[in-house]
DNA sequence: CTAGTGATCCGCT
DNA sequence: GCGGATCACTAGA
């Protein structure tokens, strides 16, 4: 291996391999986060994409570089983050929607009101709030503090991931781009049994 | 567990 | 004006 670490994952790629391959990953923000347990790809010829009517002042950052944060408010509420993938000039990106919380936890509890371990980080709402994320972070490289994305460590089991259509969304419904811990309990939802 | 609802802002048509 | 990549809360199965 050459000197310094392996990237921990290949911003590079189609927004479902790396939404796949996001899920277990450990993610910090100046030392508060966990393992990334759910995410969603929005790749850039995705009807239900932000970037997918090409770019404006908000989605900018999609058409950026790969390996930066998209940070965006939802519903004029809560703040959502994501990682940009793939090359200049597309527009993709993937929705960080659910976190097993582990570090920091105590700065969690208070930035959330709340006490419940579980309830935490299940949702990309939640988790924003939890990691004090909100749209000053919007661009920042994910290879620098605050930020830290931690690789699972060998010799840990592969985890097995769940796939299936992604919430909240009315368009390109159908489409698997939801993946998820199997049988983790820090979902923002379960992923349902048989298809 | 699921389903329904209001809150609350801003980008876009 | 409209409608969200949501959440907290309530009610009911």
């Amino acid at each position: 291996m050459p000197s310094g670490s392996p990237p921990v994952i290949d911003f590079n790629a189609p927004a479902d391999e790396v939404a796949r391959h996001l899920v277990g990953v450990t993610l910090l923000v100046d030392g508060v986060g966990g393992r990334i347990v759910e995410t969603e790809a929005y790749d850039w010829d995705d009807p239900a994409s932000h970037s997918f009517r090409g770019p404006t002042a908000r989605n900018a950052s999609m058409f950026g570089s790969p390996g930066r944060a998209y940070v965006y408010r939802s519903y004029g509420i809560h703040w959502c983050l994501n990682f940009v993938c793939r090359e200049k000039g597309h527009g993709a990106a993937v929705l960080i929607r659910a976190i097993e919380p582990i570090m920091g936890l105590e700065r969690m509890r208070e930035r959330r009101g709340l006490d419940e371990v579980r309830l935490l980080c299940a949702g990309p709402g939640r988790i924003a709030q939890a990691l004090g994320i909100d749209v000053s972070f919007n661009g920042k490289s994910l290879d620098a503090p605050p930020f830290l994305l931690i690789a699972p460590a060998d010799g840990e089991p592969e985890v097995v991931v769940d796939a299936g259509p992604r919430i909240g969304i009315s368009k390109a419904v159908n489409m698997p781009w939801r993946f998820g811990e199997k049988g983790s309990r820090f979902l923002s939802k379960p992923f349902r049994r048989k298809p």
